[in-house]
DNA sequence: ATCGTTCATCGTAAATATACGATAAAGGAG
DNA sequence: CTCCTTTATCGTATATTTACGATGAACGAT
């Protein structure tokens, strides 16, 4: 709880910053809202569902994998992604905590 | 609900994403949970307890006002920055939809 | 072994974000 | 008015993000 004063940022304030970085882009918001929605989740049905050149829809993936909201299972030539709800419901935790209180002036 | 195919992000999934970008800084991580934590909110209050510059500070406060996350009164030559309880409630809201399903393969 | 499919990675260009010192603007104090 | 305080903005350097085409790696099918 105790915060420090003038030093470098918690490594909690660091998580936080870095899972809504992940969120922070319509394309992957999308991604979310859509592995959310189907269980057949390959990159290709992603690619045709998004603006995007595969290679970008790739690269958001990468960005989502990186902080561990998604993550991809190998099923032949394919990769199923889905959402990784232990991750999501950390983060939903530590975002509801952030936005519990309203003190204002 | 329907998602269209190959089009354009809607404005409810370019919203959350820029909220979510103005929560992607650890800065601003801090600085929420600072006014959240305290009735005084003076910009220099804020600039003491970060390990930035007044003009960085500035720019992080800035960047949460542009998204209503947060908003200054002028009080005399200080402002005294508060959060914006309704578009605290309001991101809330839209991220814990996010969150809510766990549809896995 | 040679395709065709699926996805990640590389290379790269353009845009955006981050940080700071310097400066401006606005208001209170003397 | 002239200071001093407080905060925003400007200018700028550096780093990161975003996007795409091209290429590579892995696999199933023929």
């Amino acid at each position: 709880m105790a915060q420090s004063k003038k030093n470098e940022f918690t490594q909690e304030d660091i998580w936080l910053a870095d899972v809504a970085k992940a969120l922070s882009h319509p394309a992957r918001v999308r991604i979310l809202k859509i592995l959310n929605d189907m269980s057949t989740c390959m990159v290709g049905n992603l690619v045709n569902k998004l603006p995007l050149a595969q290679a970008t829809v790739s690269q958001h993936l990468k960005e989502l994998k990186r902080v561990g909201l998604i993550h991809g299972e190998i099923e032949g030539p394919k990769i199923c992604y889905c959402v990784n709800s232990k991750a999501l419901s950390k983060a939903k935790n530590a975002l509801d905590n952030l936005f519990s209180k309203m003190g204002c002036c």
